[in-house]
DNA sequence: AGTCCAACTGTAATCGTTTTCACTATCTCC
DNA sequence: GGAGATAGTGAAAACGATTACAGTTGGACT
C-alpha cells in the first residue's frame, strides 16, 4: 500500500481495485457478486434486485414513467396500475445510493457521541434516530470515546456521507478546533457546548443543576461536600462552576477533583480521600459512572449512605432507585435534548443564515434517600 | 398523494419532486440546495464539496489517473504527487454515494434490534460497529420495539440501502415468517433464533444458563422457586425450558409467567404472586427489566433480599452488583456475541453456500448475595 | 532498426436514479 | 376547424465515482 503520505487521501470502504491482489481486508472486501440464493416466490429470482429499468420494461413504459409513478408524479391511471403491478412482480426496491447520487440529498444525519453505552447518550440516540426515521432521514452512528483522533476521522466520514447535518457531542479539545473546520453541513452541539457559540447547541443547565444538588443538600444539613468532575467535557467544567459558585455563596469550602470519567477513578478517589482527615460529608458526582464508583467506595468502606456518606450525581437512570436508600439525582430530559437537537438541526437548514442559537434546558432534582436529612453529628 | 395502495410503493426517503407543492415533510425535504457558507481558509469555499473531476482539473490529468491516485493503482510519481496536492487544495472528499452506486457494494451492514436502550442491545451494538468500522464497513441501526410490523419495514429499509448483509434480533412472530421472505443478503440472527435454523445465529446457551441458576438456588437451599420470563423472544421460552427441566429433574414443581418484557409487568406479578399462599421463595427472571420490577416488588412489600425473597436473572449489568447485597445474574458474553455475529457474516459472505450455523454461547453465573444461603425457615 | 513488452494514461461506458425538454394527443374555445 | 392550452409520455442528460479498453510512451532485445 506504500504510501500512506496525508491521511487527506485516506477513504472508508477500501474496495479492492483489480490491481491490488485484493490481499488487505479481503474477507470482507468483495464476496461474489452475484448475490445470494433466493427462495422461488418471488419474480426475483434472478439474484439482483430488479432496477426501474426492469420495471419499465415489464410495464412496457419508459423509466421516467417509473419514476414518476413512485413519486407520485402526473401518470394516467392506466399506466400508474400497470407500473404498480410491475413493481410488485419485479420486487423492485429502489436503490437509495443512485437516488441519493441523483437527487443530491443523502436523506442522512449524523449522530457522533463519545460512547453509545453511556446511558445519556443511549437516551439520547434512540430520540434522535425516532425523530429522523419519522422524516424519512438515517442516521449515521459513531462513538468517539473521548478520542479527538476518532472524531476527527468521523467527521471526515461524515462528509463523504455527505450527510445533511451533525448532532455532535465533543470533547473539549475538539470543541476549540471545531469553529475553524469547513465543515459543508450545520453542526448541533449535545451536551457539551463552546462558549463561542457558532454553532447551535442543546444543553443541560449544568451550573443551575449543580447548583440546586448543593443546595440540597446544604438544606439536609450537610457542610462539608466535596465534588468530583468529569475532566474531558465542558459538562464537568460547567457543573464544577455552579458547584463552585453555589458553595461559595453558602460560605462553604469546595473541594472538587477533575478525573476520567471511570467508576474505577472515582472509587479510588473517595476511598483515598475519605481517608483523609476532613473528609466529606457528601460528593457531589457529575455523572452515572463517578455515581457507581462512590456507592463501591462505600460498600468497600463500609460506610451506610447516607449516614456514613451522602451522595448526589446526575442522571436518573432506572437503577439509581434501586440502590441504597435511593440516589438523589439531576434527572435530564433526555428525550427532549434529543429532539430538541433535531428541531434546532431542521430550522438550521431551513435557515442557515439565522444566527446560531443555544438552547438551554432545565434538570429535575430527583430527591431519594442518599441525601436524607444529616443525622446528629457523627465527628 | 392519492392512493397509498399496497406498501411495495413506500418508500423511506421521499425527496420532494417539481410537481408536488412540497407540502409533506417539506420542512426536512429540501431546503435550499447551494449549501452552507464555509469560512476561507480552505480553496472550496464554493459552497459544494469538490468532485473528482474538480482534482482531475486542478491536477490536470484524467479522473482516471484521479481515481487510480486515490485507489494506489499504478500512476507514475510525477502524476500520483500533483494529484495528491491538488486533492489537499481542493479539499476533495469521495462521495459514497457514488461509490458504493458503481461498484456495487454497499459496505453497510444492517442492526435491527428491539430497543436500543437494553443494556444488552447497546453492548452488543457497539461490538458490532467496532467491528464494522475495522472492517470499512457502516452501521445502519433499527429500533422494532418488538413489532413486526417496524421490523418489516426496517427490512425494507435494508433492502432499498443494498446492505450487505444483517444482524437481527427478531420477534418470535417475524421468526416464523422469516423464513418465507426472500432477502438479498445474508442474516446472521442474535439472541433468539428458529429452530429450523435456515439462518446462522450466534445466542446464549440459554436453557443451560437457566438451569445453572436453579442448580444454584437449589444447592443455596430454595426450594420454591417461581419463573418470569418475556413473552415476546424465544429467548423467554427457551430460558423457560431449561428452568421447567432443571425444576423437574430435582422433583421441585416449576411455576413459570409469561410476560411483557417491562418491569413494571413484573412487578406487579410478583407482588400479587407473593400475596398467594405456597408463596415463592425465590424467583428466576429471565432479563434485566424483570430483575428491577423483583427489587422493587421487595421493596413495596418491605421484604428483605434474599431473605424474604431470593431472586436471580440474566445481565450483568453495571448496577446489579450494586443493588441489595448484589443480584446474582447471569452474564452473557455481549463483546463477544456481537464480535461473533461480525465473523459469522464475514463467514457466509464469503462462502454463501455453507450450511448455517448456529454458534451456542455459554454464560457464566455471578453469585451474589441475593441468592444467599437460604436461613432456618420462614414459614 | 525493428519488435515486443511494460508501464502509464486517457476515453468512454456504466451503476440506478431524477429531471429537463421535446413531443403527441386530447380538449377548449372561438 | 384551427389556435392554444393541457396532460401525459419518452429520450436523454445528469449525479460522481470505477474500470475495461485502447493508446502512447520508452526501453530492452534481437
Amino acid at each position: 500500500m506504500g504510501n500512506a503520505s496525508s491521511n487527506y487521501l485516506e477513504t472508508f470502504s477500501d474496495i479492492a481495485p483489480p490491481w491490488s491482489s485484493s490481499a488487505l481486508k479481503a474477507k470482507v472486501a468483495s464476496p461474489n457478486r452475484d448475490t445470494f440464493h433466493t427462495i422461488g416466490l418471488d419474480m426475483s429470482v434472478s439474484g439482483k434486485i430488479a432496477s426501474i429499468k426492469d420495471v419499465a420494461l415489464a410495464a412496457g413504459v419508459s423509466v421516467a414513467t417509473v419514476s414518476r409513478v413512485l413519486s407520485n408524479g402526473p401518470v394516467s391511471d392506466a399506466l400508474r396500475k400497470r407500473v404498480e403491478d410491475a413493481v410488485r412482480a419485479t420486487g423492485y426496491r429502489p436503490n437509495l445510493s443512485a437516488r441519493r447520487l441523483r437527487s443530491q440529498h443523502s436523506q442522512t444525519i449524523g449522530l457522533v457521541v463519545s460512547d453509545i453505552r453511556n446511558p445519556f447518550f443511549t437516551a439520547v440516540s434512540r430520540a434522535v434516530e425516532d425523530a429522523a426515521y419519522r422524516a424519512g432521514m438515517r442516521v449515521i452512528l459513531c462513538n468517539s470515546d473521548e478520542n479527538p483522533e476518532r472524531e476527527e476521522l468521523y467527521l471526515r466520514l461524515m462528509q463523504e456521507e455527505r450527510i445533511t447535518g451533525l448532532i455532535f457531542a465533543p470533547t473539549r479539545a475538539m470543541l476549540d478546533r471545531l469553529d475553524g473546520l469547513d465543515l459543508d453541513f450545520p453542526v448541533v452541539l449535545i451536551d457539551r457546548n463552546a462558549p463561542t457559540g457558532r454553532h447551535d447547541a442543546v444543553v443541560l443547565d449544568n451550573p443551575r443543576a449543580a447548583a440546586l444538588l448543593v443546595e440540597h443538600l446544604h438544606a439536609q444539613g450537610y457542610r462539608r461536600i466535596a465534588g468530583l468532575f468529569g475532566n474531558t467535557s465542558t459538562t464537568g467544567q460547567e457543573r464544577h462552576e455552579g458547584y463552585q459558585a453555589a458553595m461559595t455563596v453558602r460560605g462553604l469550602t469546595p473541594a472538587a477533583r477533575f478525573l476520567a470519567p471511570h467508576a474505577d477513578a472515582a472509587e479510588a478517589a473517595v476511598v483515598e480521600w475519605m481517608g483523609q482527615r476532613d473528609r466529606p460529608e457528601a460528593f457531589i458526582v457529575s455523572n452515572s459512572l463517578f455515581l457507581m464508583g462512590v456507592v463501591k467506595a462505600a460498600r468497600r468502606l463500609k460506610l451506610t449512605i447516607p449516614d456514613g456518606i451522602a451522595v448526589a450525581g446526575f442522571d436518573n437512570e432506572p437503577w439509581t432507585e434501586l440502590v441504597g436508600p435511593g440516589l438523589t439525582v439531576i434527572e435530564q430530559p433526555v428525550q427532549d435534548i434529543g429532539q430538541s437537537a433535531m428541531a434546532l438541526l431542521f430550522e438550521r437548514l431551513e435557515a442557515p443564515d439565522r444566527p446560531s442559537r443555544r438552547l438551554v434546558l432545565g434538570g429535575t432534582c430527583v430527591v431519594r434517600g442518599s441525601t436524607a436529612a444529616r443525622m446528629a453529628d457523627a465527628d
